[in-house]
DNA sequence: TTGTAGGCGTTATCAG
DNA sequence: CTGATAACGCCTACAA
């Protein structure tokens, strides 16, 4: 809990008429470069002038102009974060990682969709820069890499969902192929057999590394690969609900499935209630995500946790760093296995 | 060091070095007062001077830069929108509502979250106004109206989730006491006479308008008010379980349960599933947003509509409206039920 | 109708 | 170390 107690002296909270820099520099008595080298630490000034600044900067309850700064040159104090839909259940959760860690250091986000579209994210891309942001965090899409590497040339980037090299540039990948192993194993482990994937979005890398994932946690158990157990769907409910309905006219057994997200479980888990197969009973179901209605599903859906929130907080970590000039070290958490009530033993 | 050379105007579609107005200005022998008068429209220009204007911008492939439009004063294109959790399920859509409309009238919408406590939104309102946006919207949230009022003499606001009047604001109100009176009486119709209630949070509003369309439903029935069927929740999952846990223990009676929202709707769902009921065998349910997971819910939930996706459109709309001096005058689509699958007539 | 000259609030580049 | 003096890109009087 951040309390935020900097109220600033006297009748300061007036912030009414706007207080400008060379307000304080007349107020403090010294030049306005001296107040912006002291506001930036963009050279060493004497310790009495940065007392009667910082005194004076108190009193008059002076707080920079951003739009000054990023029009001068300077810093904006704005991060473009281009996440891919600003109502996605599963983003959100790392948009408010990224408002959290960057609220007390006094940058804000600005958020922009990209909607999993290049040209799209193009656009968003322009507009930033065209408002100066001091960085950019991109949650995965589909942007080339050298068009994020050439973009890192103007200012410093993280990216999420890949893994790439690239001056200025920190990248933050994900785990998608042990998450989708670890599914997998779960599901074997309980004696499922016959394991039915729902894949995601064709285009996604994350959806094909969970199923290489699903593929290698098969092998691993001497299991066939099964073509036919594999169905498609395109991350959200509907696609899910329809991938079981195909699964099942398909008339191929099976006694588990595991949906390469929970938004696509749901729907699978509904598609089977239609069809009066009950989960866990009748057949197990795990999904990928651990969104926070997952946890309230019925039943309870399990699934593999990724670190939304986290992940958010860590990028915008490690965009700090790189604003600051250090080099990011995080690391994104492994995936875990969440079992709840969705899968059980399998029975014969 | 700049010396000031000019682009050979052929390779323009690079956008590469930015294009400033003066270069257009140039281009198009003209001055820069001139291409400004004709990008807002300040003045009356000459057929000719417009037209060799608009071609210059065209081949420069030109565009205003926001930054230093908001430092002289003009317009940044962007427009603050304090909502109260990035993440939330239910304003997501109207992010995305606005940000759809927002995009082709080249407005920006830079998202922040006020947290549901007046002096969070405070701060988000000193810092939208330092970022000089061009306009407010607010989505419900805490603000008291007075705060609003005097906003508004600076920029023009839209507020959703309220009813009030002030110049150069637009307020928009949904009509919950109304949707809490059609969800009641959609339940009374299907035989129910003890039927729970679960809050939302004390401080929300729209919350105690539920209440009140739920005890006007009541009424109307002729059924007598028991608060012992009203249970207190937060507007999330777990506190909707928690809710119905309390009222289990409670030994009241009831047949249905009408939950402020569709979030505690689903915690109360599974409440009822640990304890071996069945919905809606054993006890109805409706909720309340219908939130586009609960289309998926097991079973899939009744619920009041609530447009939350247009809510955003029409913010939006009518804050463009207000920034054209016209006067907004779009009204919020009254609420509707949805009838699913966790409602059902009561059998004694 | 159109152009010229300031100015918006900061930062950057020079001299001292 | 510190202070003038330009930019930054655009808008808006004021003049012509």
């Amino acid at each position: 809990m951040k309390t935020n107690s900097k109220q600033p002296a006297s009748a300061a909270h007036q912030t009414k008429g706007k207080v400008t820099l060379e307000m304080v520099a007349i107020e403090a008595g010294v030049s306005p470069s001296t107040v912006s080298r002291i506001l930036n630490g963009t050279a060493i000034v004497s310790d009495d002038k940065k007392n009667a600044v910082d005194q004076a900067i108190q009193k008059l309850g002076f707080s920079p102009n951003p739009v000054a700064r990023g029009l001068a040159g300077g810093r904006t104090m704005s991060i473009g974060v281009i996440t891919q839909a600003i109502d996605s259940p599963f983003y959100g959760a790392a948009l408010r990682g990224i408002e959290e860690t960057f609220e007390p250091a006094g940058y804000s986000p600005l958020f922009v969709s990209g909607h999993w579209n290049a040209a799209a994210e193009v656009r968003c891309l322009d507009m930033l820069k065209s408002r100066y942001v001091d960085g950019l965090i991109v949650l995965t899409g589909r942007l080339p890499n050298d068009t994020l590497a050439r973009f890192a040339q103007h200012m410093p980037i993280v990216v999420t969902g890949r893994t790439m090299d690239a001056p200025n540039l920190f990248s933050l990948n994900f785990d998608n192929m042990l998450g989708g192993k670890i599914a997998t194993q779960h599901l074997i482990q309980l004696g499922h057999r016959q394991i039915a994937f729902i894949t995601g979005s064709k285009e996604h890398p994350d959806s094909v590394e969970r199923l290489n994932g699903y593929k290698a946690a098969l092998e691993a158990a001497q299991i066939r690969f099964d073509p036919k157990l594999v169905v498609q769907g395109e991350y959200h409910e509907v696609s899910g609900l329809l991938a079981v309905e195909r699964l099942l006219d398909s008339n191929k057994q099976f006694t588990a499935i595991f949906a390469a997200n929970d938004q696509m479980a749901m729907g699978a888990s509904l598609a089977l209630h239609r069809r009066s197969l009950r989960v866990p009973d009748d057949v197990s179901l795990i999904g990928f995500d651990d969104l926070p209605a997952s946890m309230f599903g019925i039943p309870p859906l399990s699934t593999i946790h990724q670190p939304a929130f986290e992940l958010g907080q860590i990028a915008a970590t490690s965009m700090l760093q790189l604003l600051s000039g250090k080099q990011p070290d995080a690391v994104v958490p492994e995936p875990h296995l969440i079992v709840r009530e969705s899968s059980r033993r399998f029975r014969g």
